[in-house]
DNA sequence: CTGAAAGCGCTTACAG
DNA sequence: CTGAAAGCGCTTACAG
């Protein structure tokens, strides 16, 4: 049988009361009684049951979710996911809020966090577009020893505890390997399309992604990035032009959201029908490219299993327990046609 | 705040034994107070918070795997994540019990199920071969209530609750995609090595390769499947075997197990070094493979999630609650050497 | 067929 | 600086 407060209270020779406080490193104990209970606790090999004192405190956590709004299908789909586990977090005594701010607004980001009232919240966790001003609000929240996770988009090291997202160097990578291959060693263009260059993963993907071609496939060139704005009408005046204008291009990189404006474009004339495509993120209309050729690869994120991995990091971080590591590696997904799930 | 047994007891105007009564399930309350009682949880929208009924049953679920034994390194690696489960999982009174058989033996898997004592089991995960015998011992099983999960490799539905692990038709086929075009659609012959034509995995992967191969790249051929048992050593002489006396070989399908093996082979001959291979799952020899070039693409299950989704699943049964569907997708991934997690 | 009281492992005022 | 008692939401003998 596992060890109980009781019994530690009883090795050590206390009351239960003083072993709660030194399980909850509460001041007002004498050293010399710290030193007792915790020798106690090492003896035992005490573990505290955690659901048991959540029950006893009628402790609540109060998550706070803060994503970008807009048409973007995959934030959407993240949003979704933050529904769901919504439904179930209550069960848990987790609080799920969402705030959504404008995309790529660092500014309207800041007034965010800088509005949120300290006293009522657990954790937080945002899709970062980074700046001076949110790198303070951040560290304002740290300070008040709020843990803080970065979702999809990070921002360094030291303004956040946990990134719960792909390494997208790697991801680029891993497109340009996939792209190479398709396009099958015969030279051309490739064409780039992210949302904004302001985002760190974007920029990070297309880093990845110019490496390797240029390491590997040095029969293609990439061709100065197009911005669609993550947005599905922008991305497809934008490429629609630029496809007009550059001939022979043989691929397409589409590093961001908007991939209901590539489709378009791409079916609508039937000479880019040969173009090697790669894209980011499986929503229903690339799922859908997928099956019906006009994609060839698509690299993605589970934002369901982010929005889970980013409630237990910030759970644990309020519990100060540990998480199995594995579990929170974000994969670099890659589907085609046959592994759609 | 969340309603508790005690308010829907006083809407019922009963006492907590009776509302846990019907909470319950158990016998010997009158159908017009149960009728009144759920009426009152209806109203209320009462939810039972289990951790709670957890923690005053001193419920423990004593869950119990059976997985093959011998060198398989993906086994191996299924073992090692049971053992990290089997850490965290006894902070949340689940008790892990890892019993080893040996691999594709129906009759060895059907004895160890005939003698387990169904008084002390919660639920059974197994990684199944097949039989007649296997299926009677699970049906068993289930008559005492008792949920079974199959992992990794399937029995027919009837006979089990949940089958955690991927779709190997559509993992076969996916197979099948990557390697057609990494031949890149000049003609030449595919090798195929399984372990064993016995167990319904492999069998279904090497279906849904020959699908795609034959309705997409006409120009490959698809040779007769060797067995490697999945063992390193017997796969080594099988395959240097084959190879030496198949020449034209563009392709090599290894469906099953024995990396160690076909990387031995691979590398022992320069001549090799341009059959595209596609194999199954990761481990530290298939993922040195890909890094250096020896392999060019790695289907994965991962064994993690595989566990921890047996055990969320075994739980949900025995606790008659929901899970996430969601999570509980076994995801069939894809690696190249740039994706590497 | 039903209820009052004690207990699961922990925490929280309150008293001293 | 420390402890006795009550309580979190649920279940379990025991009594009637």
């Amino acid at each position: 049988m596992r060890p109980t407060v009781h019994h530690v209270a009883e090795e050590a020779g206390v009351s239960l009361a003083t072993v709660d406080r030194v399980l909850n490193r509460r001041p007002g104990v004498r050293a010399k009684t710290v030193t007792r209970v915790n020798e106690a606790i090492a003896k035992l090999g005490y573990v505290r049951d955690i659901s048991a004192a959540n029950l006893a405190k009628q402790r609540v956590y109060n998550l706070v979710f803060i994503i970008p709004e807009g048409p973007n299908s995959f934030m959407l789909g993240l949003e979704s996911e933050l529904g769901q586990a919504k439904l179930y977090s209550a069960l848990e005594r987790i609080n799920l809020d969402i705030l959504k701010v404008r995309a790529f607004d660092s500014d309207a980001l800041a007034n965010v966090l800088d509005g949120l009232d300290l006293t009522q919240i657990s954790g937080v966790a945002l899709v970062a577009t980074e700046s001076h001003r949110v790198q303070g609000a951040l560290a304002r929240l740290r300070q008040a020893n709020i843990p803080v996770v970065t979702l999809v988009s990070d921002v360094s090291a030291a303004h956040r505890d946990h990134y719960v997202g792909i390494d997208n160097v790697a991801a680029g990578r891993t497109a340009a390997s996939l792209m190479g291959r398709f396009v099958g060693h015969k030279p051309g263009k490739i064409a780039l399309l992210a949302g904004s260059m302001l985002v760190r993963d974007h920029v990070e993907r297309r880093i990845g992604f110019e490496q390797v071609i240029s390491a590997e496939f040095p029969e293609l060139d990439c061709l100065t990035v197009q911005e669609g704005r993550d947005d599905a009408m922008v991305t497809r005046s934008v490429l629609a032009d630029f496809l007009g204008r550059e001939p022979g291009i043989v691929g397409l990189y589409s590093i961001g959201a908007g991939n209901r404006g590539v489709i378009d474009v791409l079916t609508s004339k039937p000479e880019y029908g040969s173009i090697a495509v790669v894209a980011h993120e499986l929503t229903e209309h690339s799922k859908r490219a997928l099956r019906e050729g006009v994609f060839d690869a698509v690299i993605n994120q589970d934002a369901g299993h982010e929005v889970r991995s980013a409630i237990r990091l910030l759970k644990a971080s309020i519990d100060e327990t540990q998480v199995i590591a594995k579990q929170e590696i974000i994969r670099i997904e890659i589907y085609i046609r046959d592994n759609l799930p």
